[in-house]
DNA sequence: TGAAATGTTGGGGCG
DNA sequence: ACGCCCCAACATTTC
């Protein structure tokens, strides 16, 4: 071998951080003698959405551990920043005299159109680009309805995509070594992805980010809760969820690698029906990620307008003090305040009850869903643009396939049903924590015996609840009926009001 | 992957 | 024995 003829490849890592199942990486094992392995941190191109703090905090550790795997391979990341990811890369290039570029695809909008403009740049400046698609089942632009058009309903989705899945391509093999230069960079450290206050202990506690994490925490889903997922799912009192929604954000596992460690984890027992309903159940969770990427790459202004357009004359009520009483896990609702703390300690949020405090602060405190969108973009460790803008419509009753908008949950009612020895409560409302279990999920309904018995005094040790649960129930449908008419006949009909009142019958 | 209001049914107490 | 009422349990409808 000859210097002449090596060939040198960048790959750009962004939210794939992992070494198996990579397909930019496989591709520049396989194309090239030299692989450089480099992250640019440019934040300010994810334009106005923007990593926030909980999501800042997994990067810095993930970029570590992928910096370790890495060099225990034989090359370490490379850490850029610059005025834009298209100058670092073409100076990248420049300097290790690369002619390819791979990276694996992104899907949202300022992303997507970032990686436009950079092929274009880079492609001119002879740097040979190509990406891949490394983070999901199926490109959002692959399945289409029999009309040609993107789905909106998840049921059609779900099933053309699971026709789909029998024809899966394995996981690629972690390449076993690497090598190549390794430019110089700057630290991860300066990238200031840490807090300055050190308010991540809670976080550090419950997470390991990182490719290796990510596998443990696969393998401990599918030795333990997987069996029970169908049921165990809606537990917020149990650590039955699979947990793996950040890893599966940042890339350090892929949703191939997921379906098939479930597969092979529920065949020897698939005759079971509970077996059989709890990996569908999952699997079906993993499909709507892919929806949400199929609704984000087809629908790109649902980031901050609904989908459904009645939505936009609808009577939210921006109050400062309500959505900071949310933000806070002080709205006097013990399951809202409760997961609204797991949030702001953990970076997460159990499924459940994040429907349930979207409920809460979109119908009963009528606060703007994006209001909401962007506190959990800002305080969740697993914030996806696309699962996040999903999520956050389909409560509001406004986006794709939506819960009905008078779908409201009763914060009571779901305590009853999903916490029934109030664990969770306890665990995040110390200060109810001596109320018993009839009266701890509504204090404000209990006697005030059982209350001084508990230490607890409305308005001071714990808030009263910060709107009526069925007055704002009412005004909130009451609202939602202002709306109801499409928007085609609302202009239909005040264009006729213009021409003045048109009688056609009762004559 | 709601909740509340309203409607229906059927068992049992009772005159 | 029978009809009547009560009401819990369940079903349906509406928002």
């Amino acid at each position: 071998m000859t210097t002449t003829h090596r060939t040198t490849a960048l790959v750009w890592f962004r939210r794939d951080l992992r070494l198996a199942d990579n397909p930019a990486l496989a591709a520049a094992v396989r194309h090239a003698d030299h692989v450089v392995a480099v992250y640019v941190h440019a934040p300010e191109e994810d334009g106005a959405w923007r990593p926030g703090a909980a999501s800042d905090w997994w990067l810095h550790r993930s970029l570590v551990r992928l910096d370790a795997d890495l060099q225990r391979r034989g090359i370490s990341l490379t850490v850029r920043r610059g005025a834009s990811s298209a100058q670092a890369l073409a100076e990248l290039a420049r300097e290790t005299g690369a002619t390819h570029l791979y990276w694996n695809r992104l899907y949202e909008p300022a992303a997507a159109a970032r990686d436009e403009r950079l092929e274009a740049e880079l492609t001119a400046q002879d740097v040979a680009c190509e990406s891949f698609n490394g983070g999901l089942l199926s490109e959002p632009w692959e399945l289409l309805n029999s009309q040609q058009a993107p789905y909106r309903v998840f049921t059609p989705f779900w099933r053309a995509l699971q026709a789909r899945l029998d024809g899966l391509p394995p996981p690629l093999a972690a390449p076993k070594r690497l090598r190549g230069p390794s430019p110089r960079g700057v630290s991860i450290d300066s990238l200031g992805l840490l807090p300055r206050i050190a308010w991540d202990a809670g976080l550090a506690e419950r997470w390991v980010p990182g490719e290796t994490g990510a596998h443990e925490r696969l393998e401990a889903f599918c030795d333990t809760a997987l069996a029970r997922y169908d049921e165990g799912r809606n537990r917020p009192d149990e650590d039955d969820g699979s947990r793996l929604s950040p890893h599966l954000h940042f890339g350090e596992v892929s949703p191939r690698q997921c379906v098939v460690a479930v597969r092979n984890a529920v065949m020897p027992t698939m005759d079971r029906p509970a077996t059989k309903a709890s990996a569908e159940a999952f699997l079906r969770q993993v499909g709507w990620r892919e929806f949400a990427h199929h609704l984000l790459h087809h629908f790109p202004h649902t980031t901050e307008a609904p989908l459904d357009e009645r939505f936009e004359r609808f009577a939210w009520q921006d109050d400062a003090a309500l959505l900071q009483a949310w933000q806070r896990g002080r709205t006097g609702y013990p399951l809202v305040d409760a997961g609204m703390r797991e949030l702001w300690t953990t970076g997460w949020m159990h499924n459940r009850v994040r429907m349930v405090v979207a409920s809460l602060l979109v119908k009963n405190l009528r606060q703007p869903w994006v209001a909401g969108a962007r506190w959990f973009w800002d305080t969740l460790v697993d914030a996806d643009l696309a699962n996040n803008t999903l999520g956050w419509q389909w409560t509001t009753g406004c986006g794709a396939d939506a819960a009905p908008f008078f779908r409201i949950f009763n914060p009571v009612l779901q305590a009853e049903r999903h916490d029934p020895r109030r664990v969770y409560l306890r665990r995040w409302l110390p200060e109810l924590a001596r109320v018993p279990d009839e009266w701890i999920h509504r204090p404000w309904q209990a006697p005030a015996a059982v209350l001084a018995e508990a230490g607890v005094e409305l308005g001071v040790t714990y808030p009263r609840p910060v709107v009526d649960f069925g007055e704002s129930r009412r005004a909130a449908l009451a609202a939602y009926a202002q709306i109801r008419e499409p928007v085609a006949a609302a202009k239909a009909r005040s264009g006729m009001a213009e021409r003045g009142p048109r009688r056609t019958s009762g004559r």
